[in-house]
DNA sequence: GTTCCACAGGAAAGCTAGGATG
DNA sequence: CATCCTAGCTTTCCTGTGGAAC
């Protein structure tokens, strides 16, 4: 981007430090003071004070929108509990899953006999009776199962078993190990489990099993979006510890916060801006921090997504989009649907690929309309007919890097040049 | 006012991969 | 193993339509 002369200690040396430790603004991190999220904080606490008096904690339901600080309030409680069990020489163990990982029926019951059975033996590393770790496939469920309850078993204790992304488990169609977990603590005599599920997806419960919802909906925890003013917040508090001192002003945050509440008041969004934005300012060795790297991060951020988008796109949506690229690379005429069926088709029959109908295509250009990669709009031209007229929404160069084109685009000129005798 | 283009976009049937089930 | 189910695409068939040209 910039000239790159002058010596290695000169430029070191120049650089201002923008940031004190930029790990505090990583989604990974978990803090442990957790602004405007009092009232959850305070329901959920209510429940989980139950295994500290050696009670069965309800099962609970927790829910919200991304970024809204339920996984970083759950696992920081969870933290908590496991602190105070061992201080009222309580056994508590919390198994922490992540659905989108850990997806099947067999990996959840797998997984978490063998993260049981890794904790005793952390702590005793000569156990005896431990049965044998569960391969990763291959037995029968109930095999698992009977290894899961024996581990569950082996000492008096509360199992809290916190599923995370616990949505994702209804497309994968393995939602019926919900049923099994709710009910486990019936075959149990020492230890009792409970469940925590967190979902993303408001619409989760009514896809669900009533037999699930109502056990597992024992309690529920609603996480609203975060405001503006809010997000502004946590985002100061963060940024204390993040950046040096006095490298960031106000309109900084401010901006930050109010991109990420336009959207849905995400938090993680609105921190990941700002990291962005600094590092940005430290890559342009800027002393400050100002809303103008915001406003580039910003862009940045969007532009990622969007490339992401692409490069995950099914391989015909991106020969739609290609095609429609070509066209706007080679004429500045409007582009209209059949156009880009004419360079769609051609480029599918070079790479010997099958030809989709008009119809379909018509679709998959809404779908990238939908997506915002491209703006398609329906327009009349009178005797000439109706069509969607298309506008780019992305650099084509980038898009079609995500698209990899070179793979497609292997005689350009017979596309474009029999394109041109048509319209000749 | 009518015509008529070049599509839009709804409905429903067909196809297919993958997974569950007998 | 065959068979059945299901979800996600795709095709087929279809009716609808804004406005320039006649």
């Amino acid at each position: 981007m910039k000239k790159e002369s002058g010596g290695l200690f000169e430029k070191l040396l120049e650089t201002q430090q923008i940031f004190k430790n930029r790990e505090y603004l990583r989604p990974t991190y978990i803090p442990d003071n957790l602004p405007h999220r009092e009232e959850q904080i305070d329901q959920l606490a209510r429940i989980w004070v139950a295994p500290l008096r050696g009670e069965t904690p309800s099962n609970v339901f927790v829910y919200g929108k991304a970024g809204t600080g339920k996984t970083a309030t759950v696992k920081y409680l969870m933290n908590e509990l496991e602190k105070t069990g061992d201080e009222v020489s309580r056994k508590i163990e919390v198994i922490h899953l992540n659905c989108e990982v850990v997806n099947t029926k067999y990996r959840i019951l797998a997984t978490l006999a063998n993260e049981l059975r890794g904790k005793i033996q952390e702590k005793d590393p000569d156990a005896e009776d431990l049965p044998d770790q569960v391969p990763m496939t291959g037995w029968p469920t109930d095999q698992v199962y009977s290894v899961l309850l024996e581990i569950l078993e082996l000492e008096e204790q509360i199992v809290i078993i916190l599923l995370d992304e616990i949505d994702k488990l209804i497309s994968k169609g393995a939602d019926d190990v919900l049923y099994v977990l709710t009910r486990i603590n019936s075959d149990l005599a020492n230890t009792k489990t409970a469940v925590v599920g967190i979902s993303n997806d408001l619409n989760f419960v009514p896809q669900l099993d009533p037999r699930v919802v109502s056990s597992l909906g024992e309690e529920e925890v609603l996480f609203p979006p975060y405001n503006a003013p809010q997000i502004e917040d946590i985002l100061k508090k963060r940024a204390e510890m993040s950046f040096e001192e006095g490298v960031l002003d106000d309109a900084v945050i401010r901006l930050c916060a109010a991109h990420a509440a336009r959207g849905h008041g995400d938090a993680r969004q609105a921190l990941d801006l700002l990291r962005n934005a600094g590092e940005l300012a430290e890559q342009e060795r800027a002393t400050k921090v100002t809303t103008k790297h915001v406003t580039k991060a910003f862009h940045k951020v969007e532009r990622d997504k969007m490339e992401e988008a692409i490069r995950t796109l099914p391989e015909q949506s991106k020969l739609v989009l290609l095609s429609a690229l070509l066209l706007q690379e080679r004429k500045a005429r409007k582009i209209g649907t059949g156009d880009v069926y004419d360079v769609y088709s051609a480029l599918c029959r070079q790479n010997g690929l099958e030809v989709l109908t008009r119809r379909r295509v018509s679709g998959l250009i809404s779908e990238l309309d939908m997506m915002g990669v491209l703006n398609a709009r329906v327009i009349s031209k009178g005797r000439y007919g109706r069509t969607k007229e298309i506008e780019l929404n992305v650099e084509s160069i980038q898009a079609r890097a995500a698209i990899e084109d070179e793979m497609y685009v292997k005689d350009l000129n017979s596309i474009t040049s029999s394109k041109q005798e048509k319209l000749g």
